[in-house]
DNA sequence: TAAAAATAGCTAAGTTACTTAGCTAAATAA
DNA sequence: TTATTTAGCTAAGTAACTTAGCTATTTTTA
């Protein structure tokens, strides 16, 4: 079976494809394991792992001032009206606030409330230590350099998706 | 906000955690616009972005032999019960064979159809050209460099997820 | 400045991609 | 030979989303 699936010289070697495609399996396999932390850590405050990323969401994005439902959609990459379904849920059960944004009164703030920021402090040891066994294999300049070429695909990423949702 | 998810100096930066979890959350953009990409590619053939990747599972794994449900199930991380489901659907819209394995007869045989063969190479051109855009920003040096240390992150990912599924 | 268009969020209804549990049949181990 | 394990299937359920359509605002434009 040939399969082939770039043309660039770059990602082939004597011609196959063969560790490009290792590649994207692995990326797929790390994305994998990276959802099951998230599930487990989520499970430990009691929260779904969707929502434990809402939580984390708000809390990067400014608990200060409060976040809209909208940047927070963005930023997850889901729709809003999920996100306004989970937050509502978070907010029955404790860990989110939710006031009306007074500059622009059709928007909310969400923040995080005492027992969502507790939670996520709680779980933030056991959370490092995952992360530590997951990144373990990395050393400094492997880091570095991981960062650096997967910040660096991003733009490609969306470039690569803008033309795949609907058109023939 | 204090969130620092790490302990390990070689990821942090000046003490900050920030580029750490600006690459964790880089990997789950990549990760979301992989899929976006598989789902696209799977439509253009006509199968769901699951199906497909059985489909090219299948395809990898030894179409000429046969693969049985379970290896293409643990290969995708996903239940033999889901293999078995999806794998049934693609047969009745013939895009796979399934035989009986006369060496060990619980188990299955299942190859690609002519029709399964036909079109996932008639789609390779695109997924070519979709892939070229979406690595656009590698070069060989940062292609075999990403290839190694994610290949080399997938010991530690799995050791991460062991103990992350209900104990105590 | 009034009307038109766009935006933020919410609700309701639906869909997809899975999972678990329990079963049968076959293979392997004790 | 019996007990255990393994491969796959079926049935039932669920989590994680989506789209469409609505209302209340805000912004644009004519």
């Amino acid at each position: 079976m040939k399969l082939k699936s770039t043309n660039r010289d770059e990602l082939l070697e004597a011609g196959s494809d063969v560790r490009f495609r290792q590649l994207v399996y692995d990326l797929f396999t790390i994305s994998t394991h990276m959802q099951s932390v998230r599930d487990h850590v989520a499970e430990r405050i009691g929260v779904t792992g969707p929502q434990y990323s809402i939580l984390l969401a708000i809390a990067e994005m400014g608990n200060d001032v409060g976040v809209s439902v909208k940047r927070v959609a963005e930023h997850l990459h889901v729709s809003g009206a999920f996100v306004t379904a989970e937050t509502g849920k978070l907010i029955k059960t404790g860990y989110l606030n939710k006031q009306q944004d007074q500059d622009d009164r059709r928007a909310v703030r969400l923040t995080l409330s005492t027992k969502g920021l507790t939670e996520i402090e709680r779980v933030l040891p056991e959370l490092r230590e995952i992360n530590d066994t997951f990144f373990g294999s990395l050393n400094k300049p492997e880091f570095e350099d991981l960062s650096t070429i997967i910040a660096g695909m991003i733009g490609g990423a969306e470039r690569a998706t803008e033309n795949t949702n609907s058109d023939g």
